[in-house]
DNA sequence: CTGAAAGCGCTAACAA
DNA sequence: TTGTTAGCGCTTTCAG
């Protein structure tokens, strides 16, 4: 292997100058042109293990994220890793498998391996993750949740609810249900059912709420159960996912979507194209979500002031699922 | 920061002691207790950058996969990381976004960040590719195709593509359609197809043969064209992303399956359960691939000799979308 | 069983 | 502009 020392020798020069070659550039024309010879001939790559012990951390960017299998982090990812690879940053992906404890393991982990700053892709939370984050002293981004003083970027999950809602009373429906999620989960259980709720009860209506789980499957068993005797014309789902469960619940009990009632879901994934109907949904800028993230950690690492929370407008993505009722 | 040095001193010992301790542990019973309860108490962790410095290595393991969003291969890193995580191993992936000089510029990334061992999910290959594999001195595992000389996993494909053709003809099909992919995927595009073409043209009979991509958006667009027109009454869809855009296309041109045409896919993601009607496919083991994975790349990197190449046998599924002909 | 000392490859303060 | 030097935190010989 060739190290600093090996190129300083053959350049007849101190190790010293080849470093600041390499950094600053503060040195002789003649002395650099010898150097930049001897480091293409050679393929010279400096060590990143030497330079990090030195420099008592690294320039990864750490990643935790709630799961592999979940389309919409995937895009978030895809965001990342585009303009990482753009700028020459390595990624540490690290999954905490939906478990708040991992989590905890997982940033800890990164504090541990000195990554120069943390992307939080959040799912749950609870006050000692808070505090955890809160306290580390390596620059940190949360992604769709709020931590008091920790700059994040979210979606705007609450908006995201009104104009499916509004979407819904347009179409003339009054016997709405929600479809929804546990509390802990701020911005999917309570943001989204807090916009849709107030909006519908705003025109004067009251929406039914059911609780459901993130599982596809769960959401397919359980509206098997409610939809023969809801009296529901205008189903909301919290996410895409649950509205396919739904709908694979209304083709095994015959159910016509959206004859027998509407329905929709929120996300924007792929998947919510490829049903047959489609499903009407709220599109999230995804990938840019994860192309403003990697934009801002690095500003955070360069130490320029970044603002604390930016919001990220969604929109409404009308497909076959919905129809005016009769 | 607590260090080596901090210990050694506040145990009044000489630091290489400490490092004995922590290593291989030949030290008297007294001077373990007192360097025990000190490291306890400082809650001290060794650095990482300056055992690597030493060693030359880090004890990383290096993941090169083809994109984000593909589930199969999420279901391969769910399995890598679980066992990953479980027997405290850093995982560092890398994503090639399905281009083939990013797979060469990730392995160099890896071998230059000096990772312990490299496992290589493949999607392209070319020769450039396998020789910068073979000449790799990082130990480096394949998934999901060969390279001469390099230990690899893999799935029976060829198989698969006979159990599916044998599950047809069963049925009592003999005009029977593949829609397959490009020949540059040996696994999928070329395994495949020929084991089911093989075991229908050994039955007496032939499939014919349209080609697509790996998306289900276009296959979907394709099938829209084709299906009005084909006179098979089996349709073999080399995955079920495609399988699914050729059910999507049915469904909007009011063909009904499994009536109108039989369907099948390969893969086994859960999305084929949650169409409807469900889609038969064969069920390939991704989550224990990404086990074994990691077991095996652990091995090598322990310099336990290991079989060159493995293969993970399949099964035929069963679901909604194939029925005997009428 | 323990300590002293060298060195992994790099950076940066200081001196020239 | 350049070189000398010290040191990041750890492991590992080699003596004792």
């Amino acid at each position: 292997m060739t190290t600093l020392n090996d190129i300083a020798k053959r350049a007849g020069v101190a190790k010293s100058t080849v470093s600041r070659y390499l950094n600053n550039g503060s040195v002789s024309d003649k002395t650099r042109e010898k150097i930049q010879a001897i480091i293409e001939e050679t393929g010279y790559v400096p060590n990143q293990f030497a330079q990090s012990l030195k420099a008592q951390h690294s320039n990864m960017i750490g990643v935790v994220l709630p799961r592999f299998d979940s389309p919409s982090t995937n895009q978030v990812l895809k965001g990342i890793d585009d303009v990482a690879h753009e700028k020459g940053f390595q990624l540490m992906l690290t999954n905490s498998n939906l478990s708040i404890e991992r989590e905890k393991e997982n940033i800890s982990l990164l504090e541990r391996q000195k990554v120069g700053g943390i992307i939080l892709i959040a799912s749950k939370m609870d006050e000692d993750l808070k505090k955890q984050v809160t306290q580390l002293s390596i620059p940190t981004l949360i992604l769709g949740q709020k931590i008091e003083g920790v700059p994040s970027l979210v979606h705007q999950d609450y908006e995201a609810g009104r104009l499916i809602a509004e979407h819904a009373l347009e179409l003339g429906h009054t016997k709405i249900l929600y479809v929804g999620v546990t509390e802990e989960d701020n911005a999917v259980g309570v943001l989204r059912r807090n916009g849709f709720m107030d909006t519908v009860k705003e025109a004067g209506f009251e929406a039914a709420f059911h609780e459901t789980s993130f599982s596809r499957k769960e959401a397919y068993q359980q509206a098997l159960d409610y939809l023969p005797t809801t009296e529901a014309t205008y189903i909301a789902a919290a996410t895409d996912h649950i509205a396919i469960g739904i709908l694979n619940a209304a083709n095994e009990l015959n159910l016509s979507v959206p004859d027998d009632f509407s329905l929709s879901g929120f996300g924007g994934y792929s998947e919510s194209d490829y049903t047959f109907p489609s499903i009407t949904t709220i599109d999230y800028p995804f990938y840019d979500l994860g192309i403003k993230a990697l934009n801002r950690i690095e500003q955070m690492m360069k130490e320029d002031p970044v603002s604390l929370l930016e919001t990220l407008p969604n929109q409404l993505n009308v497909k076959q699922s919905t129809k005016k009722i009769k």
